[in-house]
Order: structure tokens, then C-alpha cells, then sequence
DNA sequence: CCCGTTCGATACGTTACTGTATCGGATACG
DNA sequence: CGTATCCGATACAGTAACGTATCGAACGGG
């Protein structure tokens, strides 16, 4: 399904005879009441178990406003997903900058855990769009960049972390150990939707993290070859 | 949705007035044809956006056959998924166990990512189960036990290796190794899901499990608490 | 305060799929 | 080879959700 529709201000997907849409306050209202339905509902039943009514109704609103908004349900998937990514590399992104009061990167992946193991509806909603990405290379690509921010935002932290602590090298740099980290946190991720157990998970990431952070670099480990990780799509 | 029937040898799950079933032969075989159907379908489009007439259609049978077999889509989907991940466990198992020409890890590992990251639907149906297992109790635990025998098998390979070479403590032994094992590869095979690259995410697996191998225990690294990590569902 | 525009509710026809009940052919067994 | 049983196909009724077309009310600019 294609996945057009990258506006300026991201509203008037729906289909409004207005060309250049006039914005209208009401309904940025509307919209915002049918996704944060759609999240809950999905969180609950998964995406592919709801219907458009299920969600307009937890929403207040009968099909009518859906179909005012959206065109279809993945659509209203696609958008959901995009603001909910956007607030959480926001708060990534603050949670590994802050470091006025200290140096201490334990201190960093707490925060940053905190923020990314936490909510539990939001690991579903992000797994159910992962498998719809799977599907679906236009998906797979908002996916895929929405990744790519969060691990920039890591590759800065590590940055600075590397004016005074070696980086090992055994997973090729700053971009490398993010790859890592990310990987690492996808798993647990996946450990944390069976077991339920949040406190265990953070915990358990923060251990990982931590290792694979101050693995001593040694050179001659075997790598496969000398390629870095990259997202490289097809 | 409970998912009982397991029945010694897992055939008559459907409805069947028989107490003790008669086996009969062709109902195993649509049984067979059925399942691998479903597994086709699923990985096309997804558990949640398939039909039964859709699996019916496939396997070259009306829905007569499929409530002859199956109560509901859940109901062939676990069985699916069971049939699956054995087949895949004792594969990775006899990965691990072949050893006899060879006391290098890294052969090891190979065979391993081998079996675990080649089929790309298989991968697509195993995420699928997680969102539904993860949304399930009963399934979580299906799910959970499968991954505990991986993790044994890897666990045992692992203690023959700990014999003249030193396993990474910040982990947690061999346990703690196994588990960062598993949370490293499902981080790959997410990564893999979106970025469809076979090969580097094999080669990406290996450098990460390596890593994580070599790792060179650090006695002081910080560890959050002293508690090995364990499933504990709830 | 008024009027044109927009938005969401309502009504309608349609489709896809479900679950059950029944039937005829295949199957296993003596 | 005959027969009781099993199993999958077929027919049927019912339902949930879809997408569209239309309407009245809320909205916002003048």
C-alpha cells in the first residue's frame, strides 16, 4: 500500500476536495482522538484483529469521521506510528543528551532504557507495524529511518564518550557499536513481550549494553569481513 | 483462546466424536497439506489478514476439511508454529552438536545462523507468532518453552567450550552467554525483516555472537544485580 | 450575526466470511 | 468383497464490516 502523503503538517490525508487543504480545527481534533483510539485498540487486539469501527467506536465517532481522516486502516496505522516515533526519538534523543552533571554513561542508559522499555502497549504497537513492514518496502523504509535517527542519536553520544574511553573495535566504531546496541535492544524487546517482565528487561539490557560497551578491543577477533553494518534496503 | 490437545501424537484436534481417536491415514495427510498451506499463506500476507477459505483454498480444500481438522485459525497456527519450531530445534541442535572434526566456534556458529536466519518466512511467521504469543499467556508459554530448549542446546555446547577456554563473566556463565545469544539474534533477524539482507545479517550475527563470546570478563563491569537471568512469565 | 464551507452522522446496498447441518464417496477392516 | 465408519464437499442461513452517498449541524470568516 502506498504511503504517500509526507505534507508539511502531516494532516488532510483523508480525501478533501481542497486541493491545498485548509487546515480546519476540528478536525485535527477528530484525528487525534481516532489515533490515540487506534492505539489502544491495537495495543489490545493487535493490528489485523481490529476493524474500522471497533476503532471509530473506542474513539466516539462513527465511520463517517474515519473515512473523513483516512482512507484506509493502514493508513491510519502508517500515521500512528510515524507521530509515536517521532515523540520517542525526541525523548531518546534528550535522554542521551543531557549530560551537563555527569560523564558517566551508566547514568545515560538508564535514562535512555527508561524510556524505550516502558510502555508496553507501545512495544506491541511497534512489533505489530514491524511485521507489517515486512510486508510492505514502503513501510519497511519509514521503519528503517526512523531507525537510523535513534542510532544517530546514539553514534553522537558515543562520540563524545570516545574523547576519553576507547570504543572497542571489535564491532567497528561508533556506527558498529550502535548497530550493537540497537540489535541488543530489539532482543530484549522481544524477551520483554513473552515474560512480561519489565524491571528484568531493563536490567538485562543495561548488562548487555554495558558489555558489549566496554569489550576490551581486541584487534584480532574474527570478523567476517571488514564491512560495516548499514541499512541497506533490498 | 486455550490451546489444549497435546496429545501424545498431536493428530485429532478438530472435533471427531471418537474419545480416543482412530488415527485413519488421509486425515494426517490433509492435516499435512493444510499446515503447509497455512505456513505459504501466512508468510504471504500475514496471521491476521488470512482466511481460513484463503489457507482452504491453498491446500486445494473447501472449509469441509479444515473444521474436519481445526476448531479455529488460532488452533492452526499453534499447531503450525509447534510442528515448526521442532523441526528448527533439533536442527540447531544437530548444528551444535556436530563437532567432531572441529573444536572452532566459529564453525559452529556458522551452521547455526545457517538454520536460524535462511528462511526469510519462516522468520515472517515466527514474528507473527510472538505478536499473537505475546498477546496470550498460554501461547507465550508455548513460545517460552521452545526457546528454553534452543537455549540448552546452546547452553550445552557452551559448557563443552567453557572446558579450556574462559567464558565472559560479566554475562552471567554460560547461561548468561546463552541468553545474550538469543536476545542478539532476534535483534538481527528484526533488522534482517526490514532490510531483507540475508548475508549481512548472517555475517553481522556472527560478529555480534563472537563478540559477545571473546568478551574478556571484565570482573568490575558494572552489573546492575547479582540475579541470573531466567524466564519467568508474570 | 449571517452564510458558505466543512465535517461527521446516518442510511443503504454489497460483499466476504463464518459456522452448521447434511450428504456422498473414500477408506479400513473383517 | 461387503459394510460400517470416516472425512471432506456442498448447501444454507446469518453476520459483521465495508465503501458510498447524502444530510444536517458545527464551524469560522466576513
Amino acid at each position: 500500500m502506498a504511503q504517500v502523503e509526507q505534507s508539511a503538517d502531516g494532516a488532510d490525508a483523508g480525501r478533501g476536495p481542497a486541493g491545498a487543504g485548509r487546515v480546519t480545527r476540528r478536525r485535527a481534533r477528530t484525528r487525534a482522538r481516532l489515533l490515540e483510539a487506534a492505539f489502544t485498540v491495537f495495543a489490545e487486539k493487535g493490528f489485523g484483529h481490529v476493524s474500522i469501527e471497533e476503532v471509530c467506536a473506542a474513539a466516539g465517532f462513527t465511520r463517517g469521521a474515519f473515512y473523513s481522516n483516512f482512507g484506509t486502516l493502514d493508513e491510519l496505522f502508517f500515521a500512528l506510528y510515524q507521530d509515536r516515533a517521532e515523540l520517542i526519538t525526541a525523548q531518546v534523543t534528550e535522554a542521551l543528551a543531557q549530560r551537563g552533571t555527569d560523564y558517566d554513561v551508566g547514568a545515560a542508559v538508564d535514562r535512555v532504557t527508561e524510556v524505550l522499555l516502558l510502555d508496553r502497549d507501545w512495544l506491541l504497537v511497534k512489533t505489530d507495524f514491524l511485521v507489517h513492514a515486512a510486508r510492505d518496502p514502503e513501510v519497511a523504509d519509514a521503519l528503517l529511518e526512523h531507525r537510523r535517527r535513534l542510532r544517530e542519536a546514539i553514534v553522537r553520544r558515543l562520540a563524545a564518550l570516545a574523547e576519553y574511553s576507547e570504543l572497542p573495535s571489535v564491532l567497528g566504531g561508533a556506527e558498529g557499536v550502535a548497530h550493537a546496541f540497537i540489535a541488543v535492544y530489539d532482543g530484549v524487546t522481544t524477551q520483554l513481550l513473552l515474560d512480561q517482565d519489565t524491571e528484568h528487561a531493563r536490567a538485562w539490557l543495561r548488562q548487555l549494553l554495558m558489555a558489549l560497551l566496554f569489550h576490551p578491543g581486541a584487534p584480532d577477533a574474527r570478523v567476517p569481513d571488514d564491512r560495516g553494518p548499514d541499512d541497506r534496503v533490498r
